[in-house]
DNA sequence: TCTGTTGTTAGAATAAATCTAATTTTAAAC
DNA sequence: GTTTAAAATTAGATTTATTCTAACAACAGA
């Protein structure tokens, strides 16, 4: 992965953008601003909801677009979990996840699970992304 | 995993069900041929159109009611590659998957990923299961 | 300043999945 | 065989995340 760490305290996201071909409009450094303050996990509408409560009009389709773009361009991670919602991660690391199926939560797996994760793929296809989300109950049933 | 495997030329689909106390309806074991007789990866809507195609009147709700209960019970594994698609695998043994984003093709890795993947899950909570979706793509651009 | 391209937007459209409430089927009791 | 209560099935409505559409705005380069 070649695309720079996105969790910046310095706010400089103009050039983040800028390095990975994505021109800085007003709406796009908004919303870098709210997504990579810290490691989050956020579907479109939390972020709309978060961008909206702290006074900005940016429309649902504009943070639908630049999630969708950011996460094409290697800026964000995207999580799976159900059907019926995306999650973007803004830890762009390599990593995975473990997701509470009784609370909801989702949270990252720091151990390195990546180097035994080697199987070959078919003839004629590369490695895109490898995806490791592991369930867990809580223990009292 | 104590279920028994799913894939039984038999057609033996009611001691089945009713291994994992499920009732074996008209419709469960119709549904159950119609997804047992091979491994293969289908939405709701896919095996709709299949069980329609063929004669069935079954509705569409009891389609819904009765892969997510089969995936309840073991009997099938449930893979989430998109939002707004969940695919059901009739291959209910541990296993995980390639997904061919040009092609939208999924394919079973036969490669044994498990044993390596071993993190420990949060203090309280337990694993329900694992699972590794490998996103591919052809080669040529 | 023009011109073509790219970005943004509100609201409509799409589509997967669930919900609702009525009907049917079933198992157990009599 | 009837009756009864619980479980399953159903059509259609509803929900909801996401994408689409088509109009408008912002921008870079000439």
């Amino acid at each position: 992965m070649s695309v720079a760490d996105t969790t910046r305290p310095t706010g400089d996201y103009s050039s983040l953008l800028k390095s990975q071909g994505i021109y800085p409009t007003s709406q796009r450094l908004e919303i870098a601003g709210a997504l990579f303050a810290r490691h989050q996990h956020v579907t479109a509408d939390d972020l709309y909801s978060i961008l909206s409560k702290s006074g900005s009009d940016i429309s649902k389709a504009t943070v639908y677009n630049t999630l969708n773009l950011f996460a094409d361009k290697g800026l964000l991670l995207q999580v799976n979990l159900d059907a019926n919602k995306t999650y973007f991660d803004s830890n762009n690391r390599f990593h995975h996840h473990f997701y509470n199926l009784d609370t909801g939560e989702l949270t990252d797996i720091t151990d390195d699970l990546a180097a035994p994760i080697k199987a070959k793929p078919p003839k004629g296809t590369q490695i895109e992304s490898v995806n490791v989300v592991i369930r867990i109950r809580n223990e009292n049933d």
